[in-house]
DNA sequence: GCGACAG
DNA sequence: ATCTTGTCGC
């Protein structure tokens, strides 16, 4: 047969240009106009990371009480790493494992927070704003550096941020989380707007660097001791 | 043409 | 991301 319908990316061909058509194609469907349930019930935090030398990639996801910010459930999915990593194209190698691992939870999460960037990327779908197209689910992304665009340094105190400019286009803000720490890269995914997307960070922060659902999905996905 | 380049 | 201990600074 040809193409498989059960594949995160319905049309790709597979190649390097073939992704980055998908890319701009899915770019075009994202909003951000804020578009989830008020109150926030619960937020999904996701990050992925890499095992066996790379050879198997671990993607796990921790679903937080929006209100207390404790975790309610966390789940772990492993898949064959199926592809390198490249720059730009990291939702490519990545979302498979995440969507896997989103489909463990008992229930949907009423908003995702992914570990990477929203729309300050390139072609404005870095790996958060995708996996909102894909499921159509509200997100925003927290990446801990940049990757397209540029910034002025912002202050010292947490809250203090400074925009993100890519070919003359806000795509997001660069967020001082914690004092004396390296800005977060703050962007909306999907169904959730610029300023939105810092508030929501800056809701979760407990303390650290990173807010909660991505750090403990961090913890999840890269430390070797952890369960699940 | 030369750098930069999420995780 | 991952390979990896201690160490400097707040």
């Amino acid at each position: 047969m040809t193409a498989d319908a059960s594949s995160p990316f319905p049309g790709w061909d597979g190649s390097i240009a073939g992704a980055r058509a998908l890319q701009a194609q899915l770019a075009a469907q994202v909003s951000l106009q804020d578009a989830f349930a008020e109150p926030l019930r619960t937020v999904a935090g996701f990050d992925v990371g890499f095992e066996d030398q790379g050879e198997t990639t671990r993607a796990a996801v921790v679903l937080l009480d929006a209100g207390t910010r404790q975790p309610l459930e966390s789940h772990v999915a492993r898949l064959p790493t199926s592809m390198p990593y490249v720059p730009g194209l990291l939702s490519f190698r990545e979302l498979p494992a995440l969507l896997q691992a989103l489909a463990m939870l008992s229930r949907p999460p009423d908003l995702a927070m992914v570990d990477g960037q929203g729309i300050a990327h390139p072609r404005r779908l870095g790996i958060a704003a995708h996996l909102g197209v894909a499921t159509g689910l509200p997100s925003l992304g927290v990446a801990k550096t940049l990757l397209a665009g540029r910034f002025d340094e912002p202050g010292p105190e947490r809250g203090d941020r400074n925009p993100i400019l890519h070919r003359g286009e806000l795509v997001g803000y660069a967020l001082r989380s914690k004092p004396r720490c390296n800005p977060l890269i703050v962007s909306p995914g999907h169904r959730v707007s610029l300023e939105t997307a810092v508030a929501l960070t800056l809701r979760f922060l407990a303390g650290y660097r990173l807010p909660e659902p991505t750090r403990l999905a961090d913890r999840l996905a890269s430390r070797r001791d952890a369960a699940a």
